[in-house]
DNA sequence: TTGCTAACTGGCGGGGTCCTCCGTATCTTA
DNA sequence: TAAGATACGGAGGACCCCGCCAGTTAGCAA
């Protein structure tokens, strides 16, 4: 692959661009087409630079999901490592919550879906990022052993999903969030 | 409302039944128009019956929420509240992660949307069969106080929403729930 | 039994989306 | 600048949801 061309580059970044504000706006099933025309260009051309719906969306979160790679290994070290687990869950949780659309992408990617193939998956990024943090935990004994970041995503992404049509979300979700770190019947 | 005419009511039968099979085999957002076409009906006649999806599927949905209702109800005065809860809890789980699209119904309804207004709304029901079961779960301390049954049901949808997509959802989604009933990090 | 009437029905058309194909315009390189 | 590779976008088919409307039918009354 001689380098893309130039014109092929502005038409991704112009349709990027729109697809930020039409999936904030509308959610993860945003209408194509209308990404297409608001960008102005065919809607064949934003199917060239994404071939499926989760390609476009995954596309958008990407910045968002480096920020929650880069806050992850901020808190690799700090000294509470319980805290520090929760701080980045509470974050993952206030993304989720507020970026409609994100808890999709990433329930079909941690699921393992068609296009796993996608070599920079957002999962996968955010699992190798998130992994230190959860081991440390587990090693002080916060976390039961067996737990994967995989499930606390899942987790996380299951409660923003449900949230999602409610009247406030972000507080419902944390709400949530805090009892599922709680144990809704915690033994003893 | 002189009464239904019995035409009427025998499309309604139909066309339910057929809904049951597709949505089973296509989740929730199956096609109106192709359970209209395999019951032998007009699409106008469907939506004369159900106006809208979530109306339809809730219809579908009824029974299994009754089993639900049913089985707290049974539950009710089980010796060990927690064991109870955590037992209707499980059946929860287990028909949400199953029935593609009860999940989908239950969220929209937990969260209160348009047409709540829906007398027999399903989560309606469950929450009155499945109150007293929490409440006594509170009131022997295996609970926090607090916690409604819109969550716990918020948190298990949620959980069959994440799982949905997965290879095996039925035994992630027990996981899972397993761990929020235990708590990711629970104090001490 | 025989109308009558209101409830019920099904098809049609409009508007929208997704997806594919293919002739054409544009960029790059020599 | 000319040739070739690359990307473009519009047309068209398939599907779906939705509202409308004239025809049909079931159930009630005489």
């Amino acid at each position: 692959m001689p380098v893309q061309r130039a014109d092929a580059r502005r038409n991704y970044a112009r349709i990027l661009a729109v697809a930020e504000e039409e999936v904030a706006a509308h959610g993860a099933d945003a209408s194509l087409e209308q990404i297409a025309r608001t960008a102005g260009v065919g809607s064949a051309t934003v199917r060239r630079h994404f071939p499926s719906r989760s390609a476009l969306l995954q596309a958008v979160f990407r910045e968002r999901i480096e920020n929650l790679c880069a806050r992850a290994r901020d808190l690799a070290d700090a000294a509470d490592s319980r805290a520090a687990l929760l701080e980045w869950l509470a974050a993952l949780t206030a993304y989720a919550a507020s970026a409609r659309g994100l808890a999709a992408v990433l329930t079909q990617e941690t699921a393992g879906d068609s296009d796993a193939a996608h070599v920079d998956a957002c999962s996968a990024k955010l699992t190798g990022s998130v992994d230190p943090l959860l081991r440390r935990a587990v090693r002080d004994g916060a976390v039961a052993p067996g737990v994967t970041v995989a499930d606390l995503v899942m987790l996380v992404t299951g409660i923003a999903l449900a949230t999602e049509h409610h009247a406030d979300p972000a507080s419902e979700a944390n709400r949530l969030l805090a009892l599922t770190v709680a144990g809704v019947s915690p033994e003893r």
